[in-house]
DNA sequence: CTTTTGACTTTTAAATTTAAATAGTCAACA
DNA sequence: TGTTGACTATTTAAATTTAAAAGTCAAAAG
């Protein structure tokens, strides 16, 4: 492939990202991404053999972005508690950003293909790992007790996304968060409490 | 009304939870509950004026025998902590009576009507006065440390639904039991953390 | 006077059809 | 290697129909 065609192909997925967050995956047609950057409908399909390939290659960048964000957040962290609550902010940017980017109910299986439930699995593992290192660092410093780590960050990231699923199923119905940045608040209340529940207290 | 009607309608609730929890609320007709308590489908609206009447009188019934079990695990529960996890007890014998109870996606507004949604409120109001009771009960026996009892119990009570919601927004079917049993032990290790981070460790 | 019923109407749900939009193919051309 | 015109195939939305269930009510029965 040459650098041309994979600069295309760089537009396309930017040209997707835009589309799908303003009017979401489904309301998306091919051809108005085409035109975006210039190329007829079927020019489209000699850079990506179909829709599925695009928004496996849109959700992949995303995916990418976010795991970047935590590891920013991570990194810029002092201490081990602050790596776990600086997930919320990188979470919060980022549902900010492309927040429309939720599929319809009816369209669900789009995502359920093996090719993108790899990429959300291998992100998901990603993400275990990333905090689990955090948890270990915060074990080593002696600002946590001893803990299976990577059995606590699936926990952590469990709950935090059991949250969003929550609040965004039952938008007109039974409890949890009303608003998004309603829900982050909530978040960081569980998580000070998991964090408490993590911290060392030294035995008398 | 005479006692005989009440009876019949304490018949007619019994009936209706003994189908709905078979085949779901949705593909529940009247004809079929008044068959089975011997009227016909006209004399039923003798009894409840119409099908919500009915269904709120079930969600009424389900929600007192859950609040009861609750509270019975309570009073038995030697420990403060020991009362929050037999929440999930409690869940578990009631979710594999009335699992099936579930509506599907596209009816939830039956459960939206003011009438449900006071029962829904009532029900969630003293669920959390309830456990705020036992996190009281934990601070004051020198259990747990210093919190505000009713936040934390509303925070506790929303993970667990929170963590139901997922479960099922994962599967587009209904919650089976198998599912049900991993959420459980899921939702165990949820509360080990968040109990743990209740704990009173006395400071050095 | 309470309860039930027969004969009705209205509402809702499911299946079927139709029309239009979008996705995808491919041979030929630049 | 990229692009296009001319095509077919799929998907989706809307309109139409049909059957089932919900709901009403005057009148009958105990």
């Amino acid at each position: 492939m040459e650098p041309e065609e994979r600069e295309k192909q760089v537009q396309i997925v930017e040209a997707a990202i835009r589309r799908f967050s303003h009017f979401g995956i489904a309301k998306t047609t091919l051809a108005e991404i085409a035109d975006d950057v210039s190329l007829s409908r079927q020019a489209f399909f000699y850079y990506y053999h179909d829709k599925h390939q695009l928004i496996a290659a849109v959700i992949r960048k995303m995916f990418h972005e976010f795991v970047d964000g935590v590891e920013q957040g991570f990194r810029s962290a002092p201490t081990a508690a602050q790596a776990i609550f600086s997930i919320l902010k990188t979470k919060d940017d980022f549902f900010k950003k492309y927040s429309l980017l939720a599929l319809p109910d009816n369209k669900t299986e789009i995502v359920q293909s093996p090719d993108l439930k790899k990429i959300h699995t291998r992100g998901q593992k990603m993400m275990i790992a990333m905090l689990a290192a955090q948890l270990e660092r915060g074990m080593a410093s002696g600002e946590f007790r001893k803990i299976d780590a990577t059995r606590t960050a699936r926990l952590i990231l469990d709950i935090l996304t059991a949250y969003e699923h929550a609040a965004q199923h039952n938008k007109q119905g039974f409890v949890v968060a009303e608003d998004f940045s309603q829900l982050i608040s909530r978040q960081k209340e569980v998580l000070e409490l998991l964090v408490a529940g993590l911290k060392n207290y030294p035995s008398i």
